[in-house]
DNA sequence: CACGTTGGTGGGATCGGTTGCGGACATCGT
DNA sequence: ACGATGTCCGCAACCGATCCCACCAACGTG
């Protein structure tokens, strides 16, 4: 059906193997024949059959994207980073949902050793290990990012939240404020813990400590972050700065600030962890931690591309551990403390009645 | 290197071919030697060459995947749903990135057919139906979402973006609103032509025309929902409710009505179109038009799926259209239109001297 | 002139499942 | 008893590109 290299070879007059050689670009070829069967192929509209290249030469051009959700900002960025690269550089990629389930991690690294591919980057649930050692050593390349793999001999490119978060909270003692609320993730989920642990640290080298008044910590979600405002707010009225430590929660925190009558930066000065697009549109801007999800897609393709060049043996070292750096961006929702306490809720005043209709007009 | 069928074959003690019958389950196998063959894969990790299976049997469990951007709320959706039915189903996706460009388009679909998919998913350009049969010639199923491809045979699932900014609108008008405000996407995309036609046809229907002064259509971004509504508020501050109709334009827009001190629905009755997580979580939560991205993708990967299952000859009819309905989500953004004048900008007033600094104590 | 060397090409095996065909054997109907 | 039908399985071809190896021509070189 399909016109394959035998009918292109025929068609230029050579061998199956030369039409191959010209069309690949490896091998001794004379410049005319390379012409001729190139001009065949365009002729009669050659598509390369990828199996059966797939097949004998056992390189797919392929790679596995595995990730716990599309949902997530950072995630999304470095699908599409990764993606881009990828098609670049000649590779498709295959994408792959595991939400964050060790056993639906494991069929689709089977599933995609299955499908042969050049090399996987993941967004892990931190399991697994063995089976991307199976993988490194049938050749496939593997880089984690976001989340390492305990164990393995696979690389990770990690961000750095807890840098970031360090920063954040610098930022915010630099400013002057010492009561400093933290919104943010359980401790069950690792970028939980290590955003958590800057902040403490910050507190600590300022030589302050954590108040457990001043942190609420639970689920990622919008309604947890609206629920955890509300709490420190009423909790704590003398809080003059806050920091916002995932993203999933800012969705929650800015709205309920905003119902509080809470003003930025006057009233609160506030700071979210990841760099979603809506808070640099924000009014007042929203000052954030770019935890460099971008350059982290990036560097983990590059990473990819050299173990799949290079096929090098890693040996049973240990993978090496990559940290992008975080970076605070400032923006406009952070000042210096407010001087007097903050009476909430202040209520926007009602309407003035039109003073057609004022009854003493 | 890797365990073959062969492998398996020897170790069960039957022939290749009854080993493929076997683990394919297709023909006519003895439930001994099923279990035989079967037990002895398990034992020995079998893992199926995929590549060796697509060469022959032409079928590679791939379908493509093709998109113009991951960003775009609608789009991720519709890729997080077509991945989790393919892959329950038992096919993996090819993610690709267009950015909307018909060339970018043209080598991806080249590309995918040279992988031998089984379907196609498209988010497209508009163009390129040539491609699209050239695909479905070859026995490929191809489906085109949220956006059609003129002249094609390959069917498509479109949004029902009219109609839901009809919905929109004519739900500000039985509440009472006759200034109603339009943020939103220029002619030049489908979708901003669209639901600009369904608010124009909400106003006819109520014996309303559209006023210019009320309208503001731009690119597709925050920085412009800002700007416009800026510009809306200023001009007409008569207006008592307003249409975000792009959900770029909504991170804008939302801000500056908050910066702006106008309440919802108090002050303004406000509906977004496409019902992205955070409105829900806003206070008060926002009424949207809810264009169905879920629904989008489920539909088309059934449509997907039963041209791969039946690859019936469609013969040289044109691709049917499918709709899906648009709803609209009614939360609390929304109330009969003030009776009084808006005055802007209405400011938060300051904070209250405390009273132990007040000079006149 | 015999003999390497280099550049270029063709033959044919090969990757690993799938599948059409036919053989072996059992069961059934008349 | 014998053909007919049906079940189960093996042989070998096959999908289409790649790649090892052999081969040939031309060109030095001693």
């Amino acid at each position: 059906m399909a016109v394959t290299l035998k009918d292109v070879a025929t068609a230029a007059g050579v061998s199956r193997s030369t039409a191959s050689r010209a069309l690949s670009g490896s091998g001794l070829i004379s410049e005319e024949t390379r012409s001729a069967v190139e001009s065949a192929a365009r002729r009669l509209g050659y598509r390369p059959n990828r199996a059966a290249s797939a097949l004998r030469s056992r390189q797919s051009r392929l790679i596995g994207l595995v990730m716990n959700n599309l949902i997530n900002a950072s995630f999304h960025t470095i699908a599409d980073v990764v993606q881009r690269r990828a098609s670049a550089e000649g590779y498709q990629v295959l994408l792959c949902i595991t939400d964050a389930d060790p056993d639906k991690e494991r069929s689709v690294l089977r599933m995609l050793s299955e499908h042969n591919v050049d090399g996987v980057v993941i967004i892990g649930t931190g399991q697994n290990s063995d089976l991307r050692d199976d993988l490194m050593d049938a050749g496939t390349g593997v880089v984690n990012v976001i989340r390492g793999a305990e164990g393995g001999r696979a690389p990770s490119v990690l961000a750095s939240d807890r840098e970031g978060a360090h920063a954040a909270t610098r930022h915010l003692l630099e400013l002057g404020h010492t009561a400093i609320g933290y919104v943010g993730g359980l401790a069950s989920a690792n970028s939980g813990r290590e955003r958590f642990a800057g902040y403490e640290q910050a507190l600590r080298d300022h030589g302050l400590g954590v108040d457990p008044e001043m942190v609420e910590r639970g689920p990622f979600s919008p309604a947890f972050g609206a629920e955890g405002t509300r709490a420190l707010l009423d909790r704590r009225p003398d809080m003059t700065a806050l920091f916002a430590a995932n993203h999933e929660a800012v969705f929650g925190v800015l709205p309920t600030l905003v119902s509080r009558g809470v003003r930025l930066p006057e009233d609160l000065s506030l700071v979210c962890h990841e760099d979603i697009s809506w808070l640099r549109s924000w009014q007042p801007s929203v000052t954030v931690v770019d935890n460099g999800a971008g350059e982290l897609g990036r560097l983990c393709f590059d990473l990819l591309l050299r173990q799949m060049r290079e096929s090098s043996e890693l040996g049973q070292a240990p993978g090496r551990v990559y940290r992008v750096g975080a970076g605070l961006v400032e923006r406009n929702s952070c000042a210096p403390p407010r001087t007097s306490p903050l009476l909430l809720p202040r209520t926007i005043p009602p309407r003035p009645e039109p003073t057609t209709v004022s009854p003493q007009g």
